[in-house]
DNA sequence: CATGAATGAGACTTCATTCAT
DNA sequence: GATGAATGAAGTCTCATTCAT
């Protein structure tokens, strides 16, 4: 077998497949550790401890996930246009990566609160686009210009949210990127001029 | 001494105190037995176990919550003024008591899988709440022909609970009622036949 | 209903038919009480505590127990003849009440140490018993001159609790009475002056 | 510092001691871990539960004894020879080790049905052992030709034990060892073609 | 770098017994 | 005498983390 991955991103992976597959309370760290092929004690090598296993595992994934966002919105021109890429490729990327979408959506959130704030912190770069999206279709009229971006922002996420965590408790029954375009006219509908 | 309370509620309303006070997972029975001024073994009198406590604080706080706002929308006429009276008195009632509204936005969420999913049952009652608002919105005009309950549903449930939690999490420091009017400005925008 | 019986009496077949039923360990208090038709405080006013139900169980059906042997072993004019009533006795007792077999051979011997020594006093009536017929036997020449009491009635004690113990714990399958005779034989070769 | 006994075998010595000096109800594993010199939780890396450790005990023990006794009768020809080897080495091994015989005939049996069905499969091989001695004793005369071997097994059995609890119940005050002859005889009596 | 055996703190739940009514 | 709601002490087992090899 050849060593290609660093210990690092192995033991990060393992602990995506071993939370999704047996749930967060259920994620000891020798199960992490037996999955990623790994001593008990290397974990220790490259994490401070169990929640730094959990923190880096969100920063690696999001990390991801905000900078591919980014590079698919970049060559758009409307922000509405650059809302539903956004919400298409969030609701197709977590399509993709079953493992990850039952971490982030049902696991990951039962961790204590500590832990969540440091989950929230490493999520403001995602808030960060949207914001930006935001801003820029009231600029240019797109959307309503009394718009509070704040609220806005929650709305868009808290419905993305909703929507991908209901379907993940319905075991990913149907197909979630066929909502991305209902989904992102509700949205766009919401933040809109409409009555103008 | 006169029974001014039965006990089963006051281990319910000591459990609520306990656990926004110290976290899900510090929330030890004999804390919540101290808190109600019943020993330990009282709780097992009342409770099966301690996910049974849980489970029927959330039954009965989310069960008044429901009944209230069913009470409360009964005389409105139109859908848009149902939802605002929805969204105000959700915002208002998780504002006027700051420690359920920590259990239910973040401690409560810490809990494993099953009871998540007991939980997911008792809210039922509010999404049918909505989705029979979004019906009579959709046949009397006010909102979109074509609008995918399911998912207009999930919108309003997933922006009041973003508002709500990030709210909380910034320690409750602005007026969460204030925000009723312009996130139900977004909702009936988003369902709104805006174009027509 | 009539109140045949005094509530004492009431307890003690409720504690044997609980004890039976639901093994030593899952035999409440409150169990016994319920079975007795009593409320749980009421065992109190008639047992010091749980431990007196038990011995004044083992002490009221041993009791009828020794009696009713010496009683029929009275007519008979032999010690081997006796021995062999007292074991037939023995078994068919035992064989007519499942119950009360299954109390003494198994559960009641999950009691505590001091309570098997307060057992044990009880069944000092039977020995006495055993030993008197054995002092005949010897006197009259039907079992050895040399033959030592207390190891004698250790092995007639011993093997008629071995059979038995077997014989519930194949779950009273076969016909424990018909054994008599065959032991009755072994005991008596046992104690006989087989050289002379 | 070298490793002479491996911790497995340690905490065994450690729980037959515990056992005996506290008895069953006051064993908990705290004080076995502390005799045998280990953390509680390494009391799990080697066994399963509190219960496997009596099960463990007892297989252990059992199993040096039986394995002991076929070695010693192995040499002998006759049936009553063999037996009294039995008898002589089950007491004696028994006076040698107090705590065993205070674990064996006293503590283990307030064990609950389960522990105990489990520690009769642990004998079968012990009654294997007294079966064959009674199948040759039958065949070459010894014994009667139609002596019943599963009685005279319980017979055996329950005098042999019936005999030790009496000495330990006793204080293990008197030498046991010099019972093993009386007793032998009244089985070989028991067992005998006395009348013929 | 890597290992994995050992550590030890911490909490839910049961049930015999009491005592105010 | 009778009730039964309330009490509260006590023990098994898990698992994140360490450190000698």
């Amino acid at each position: 077998m050849k060593k290609s991955k660093p210990k690092y991103m192995q033991i990060i992976d393992a602990a995506v497949i071993i939370i999704a597959e047996n749930g967060y309370h259920q994620a000891q760290v020798s199960k992490i550790a037996k999955q990623a092929g790994v001593a008990d004690g290397t974990i220790y090598l490259y994490f401070k401890n169990k929640e730094d296993i959990l923190i880096s595992l969100f920063q690696e994934k999001m990390g991801d996930f905000v900078e591919k966002i980014e590079q698919m919105i970049a060559g758009k021109e409307q922000a509405a246009e650059k809302l539903l890429v956004m919400v298409e490729n969030h609701f197709r990327m977590l399509s993709e990566d079953h493992h990850l979408a039952i971490v982030t959506q049902l696991e990951l959130r039962q961790s204590n609160k500590d832990l969540r704030l440091k989950i929230n912190e490493v999520l403001k770069g995602y808030l960060q686009v949207v914001d930006k999206i935001l801003l820029e279709g009231k600029e240019n009229g797109e959307f309503s210009s009394d718009l509070d971006v704040r609220l806005a922002r929650q709305m868009i996420f808290g419905t993305m949210d909703e929507t991908v965590t209901t379907w993940v408790m319905n075991e990913q029954k149907y197909d979630l990127t066929a909502l991305a375009g209902p989904v992102h006219r509700l949205l766009v509908n919401g933040c809109g001029n409409a009555g103008h």
